[in-house]
DNA sequence: GGTGACCGCGCGAACGTTCGCCCAACCGGC
DNA sequence: GCCGGTTGGGCGAACGTTCGCGCGGTCACC
């Protein structure tokens, strides 16, 4: 009655009853509520190991929205190496979440966990799943590829490496076909020896720039796959001797925070987490509501933030 | 029954009833054991905008922990500005969470937050709660201040400025104390003119860095309150034509992932937040369980690492 | 003024557990 | 052999809602 629903009853009569509840500090129990109701108002979010910046600034976004309709957020994050998954969804499922939400690469190889969001719970991931009727969001990866070779071809750049994620990833994957499509738009011929696959942290893509200017000397520019790899770029680069966006242009992917301030700063093609996370709440909260979704991945725009690090300044005295 | 509590049944029929509910694929209903219970197995989780790495690497640990001990986590997070704290509380207690763990710097400004976590359920906080007797947890932050500082002496520096948080957050002040305590036993004269406050982001600390520049140029040492902001100062430094770690000696705090791997690598001071995360769980699982926990703060040990930010290694060309 | 229809409201079942209480049966001791 | 104690097991209440159904009253129309 006092969840707002059409009960038939008087204005009055309503306006009293809820002046008394009030009165009385009256809440009510939402445990008794789902119960009846057969569902919860929750939903679950599966996170990879979010010491990842991109993943809990999704998460952040996420579960934001997800309070404005009215739903808690459960979550669960799932170990970088290590196959939990399926017990963190079904833990989620047995606590009765009303949909899910998966920010977590890991699914893309985890037919146990795709089985479970399949068939148990609406759900909407931001990574392929095995098997697909899952809806799947996320940014336009080939798309960000593109732009940031294209940004660096047209700097007259000929020999550009790539520090990439791993290559079992889909997004890295389509990164990677951006990037060898506007290679060759450009007539410039794709070399495996200038592609070098990382772990998307600092450390690990400070190792593939090293591994990447000793195999290909004459490299001058590299394009990324993630800010935090960035920094790992920049160190190594600079530890060569080389100078960042002088010698050698740098561009990423994601635009953290962060990332306008590294020295020099990151040009990176941006990559809309928070809105992913709004859309991501929104598709599920459709997928809950019986409206069918399309299971077509939907794909956010990106946007190419040109800064130092891509030699755009040559003058980097003054900041 | 199937819950493993002691219930007097022979040993041969429950054997019997847990086959049989196995091959049915029975799950006991969260929701309806809950609502007899009166106790959810779910732990409320209130984080402010996670954006900072060092909260979401909190959380994780938490909610890590929590799952270990067959609890989930419900999470809220607060905006960085505004005062929706006690809404995402109350959201928590109506959710019938059997804890809270705090993790916003917020609290410790909101007597409303601090009251429903006094009163209406177990909490344990990382910042102190005004009014008191919710139990605190976190790291020795005056410690934090006077090793960093310290460190920075030893190497000779009389000039040290400091780019802190806001001033009105206890962590900064423990580390402002320690920082003074530190130039005191050293016979150095804290100076207002060296202490610059910021806001935790690499922009905010960048500006920070150039007022702390421009009005004591001598300045040939920084202790920054944290890793990111450390990011905007390194970028400040550098763009005065000043070198880190030679011209101008950086020590930092947290020990981010990424701090290894800045140009050049970052000295920062190490705070467990891991570790953090995984005893508060465990104090708020006490707390749960009517243990009475002292609300005296439990403050664990901090610890510098030295990297080339304070100029530890002069030569740096070979990274 | 009477009858019918509609509207406001109250009562009770159901959601799926947990847990206490009671009953029955078996065994042992007197 | 009978009685008491102990143990295994089943039945039903309770947790706090939601929602359907039915009843009673009032108003309007004939």
């Amino acid at each position: 009655m006092l969840n707002g629903g059409s009960v038939r009853v008087s204005p009055e009569t309503a306006a009293r009853i809820v002046a008394v509840a009030e009165s009385l500090g009256y809440r009510p129990n939402t445990i008794a509520r789902s119960l009846v109701r057969q569902t919860t108002g929750t939903l679950g979010l599966i996170a990879s190991d979010a010491t990842d910046v991109a993943i809990s600034q999704f998460s952040v976004a996420v579960e934001r929205a997800a309070r404005r309709l009215g739903y808690a957020v459960l979550v669960g994050h799932l170990a970088a190496e290590g196959d939990d998954g399926a017990d963190v969804v079904r833990m989620l499922i047995e606590r009765r979440v009303d949909g899910v939400i998966a920010a977590a690469p890991q699914v893309e190889e985890d037919p146990e966990v795709a089985d479970l969001l399949r068939a148990y719970v609406p759900a909407v991931s931001l990574h392929h799943v095995p098997g697909g009727q899952v809806p799947v969001i996320g940014s336009n990866q080939g798309e960000t590829g593109r732009l940031a070779t294209e940004h660096l071809i047209s700097h007259g750049h000929r020999r550009i490496g790539t520090v990439t994620g791993p290559f079992r990833r889909r997004v890295v994957r389509s990164r990677l076909r951006g990037y060898e499509a506007a290679l060759q738009v450009a007539g410039l011929e794709p070399d495996e020896d200038l592609v070098v696959e990382a772990d998307w942290t600092p450390g690990g893509a400070a190792a593939a720039t090293h591994l990447l200017l000793t195999r290909v000397p004459e490299t001058t520019a590299i394009f990324v796959h993630n800010d935090a790899m960035a920094i790992g770029v920049l160190s190594a680069v600079a530890g060569t001797g080389r100078r960042v966006g002088t010698d050698v242009a740098v561009v990423s992917c994601d635009d953290m925070p962060f990332a306008e301030y590294l020295t020099p700063s990151l040009s990176t093609v941006r990559v809309p987490l928070a809105e992913t996370g709004e859309r991501a709440v929104e598709l599920l909260r459709q997928s809950i509501s019986g409206t069918p979704v399309t299971t077509e991945p939907l794909l956010l725009p990106v946007e190419l933030i040109v800064r130092d690090s891509c030699g755009e300044e040559t003058e980097q005295e003054e900041e």
